[in-house]
DNA sequence: AAAAAATAGTTTGTATTTAAATTATTTACA
DNA sequence: TGTAAATAATTTAAATACAAACTATTTTTT
């Protein structure tokens, strides 16, 4: 098998595609994409999620999340609070700069997402998903046939 | 739309899990999953390569595979050789210890892939890349419809 | 209640990724 | 020929990714 048709290429090679036009049309935040994606994951909820459930959430590592929410915060997008049951916890809260651009914010994260959208027919795309979902579910590779 | 809808999400996580799902089967030898994949496109050649053919064949930008070399020659599996030709260039050479190597290593990656693709049919594979391949033209958003 | 285990989040260290700048060399062309 | 443009590879700096270790707190177990 020639190395091209490695499925962990292909999809690589994708996602490093993908990212870069999603970086092109968010040029006018000062966010790269990863803070962009955890930033969507706060505002669609308006706040108050922990930092383990954004982390689920956006399926990255804690320790990344923690970078993310620390540059987010540096810049003035989010606030880290204690919270109030649960002294291990933090809860992270938008500030009112990044509240006022919300509405901006998840506008740009749908139509960005609707152009890679609009080269399938939903059919096409609900079968992508149920070959992504099919990838992730065999991830242990051990698992019975 | 829902944060986990979004296209460069799921393709995000699946690449993580799967590239997870391969650290696993690579733990024998000293490399990360990065180094596995070059070294397995600088041997499927048997060497003598340059430095920015591999980055084509990867889809990696340029300073990654020099990263990447770094450390493949760094651990005695790679050798960097002047071009004759031409002294800008570099031709990338096996080890002898990578040669020893060579066959296990190949049948490794081989045998990983084939551990996913055994979850598809071969048409429901070549339909996926399909639209892989789709996503992946459609980089530029901006591009005609 | 006291000890052990689990959980939330961070820190540390190393690797990867990318854009932008840099050096050295080769090619194109006026 | 000589200068400009292009090419090959690297370096730099900042961000992301992740395993492993760590602190503080809560839950479970004995």
């Amino acid at each position: 098998m020639p190395f091209k048709d490695c499925i962990c290429f292909q999809l690589g090679k994708t996602v490093r595609q993908i990212t870069k036009a999603y970086r092109k049309e968010i040029t006018s935040y000062k966010l790269t994409h990863g803070q962009f994606f955890m930033l969507v994951a706060v505002m669609e909820d308006g706040g108050r999620l922990l930092p383990s459930e954004l982390s689920d959430k956006t399926s990255q590592d804690r320790a990344t999340t923690t970078g993310l929410l620390d540059r987010l915060e540096k810049d003035g997008w989010i606030e880290r609070r204690p919270d109030k049951n649960d002294r291990r916890s933090l809860r992270i809260f938008l500030t009112p700069y990044a509240d006022s651009h919300r509405e901006a914010i998840l506008k740009l994260f749908e139509e960005t997402n609707q152009k890679f959208l609009n080269r399938f027919t939903l059919e096409e795309w609900s079968q992508m998903q149920n070959f992504l979902n099919r990838l992730d579910r065999c991830t242990d590779l051990e698992q019975v046939y």
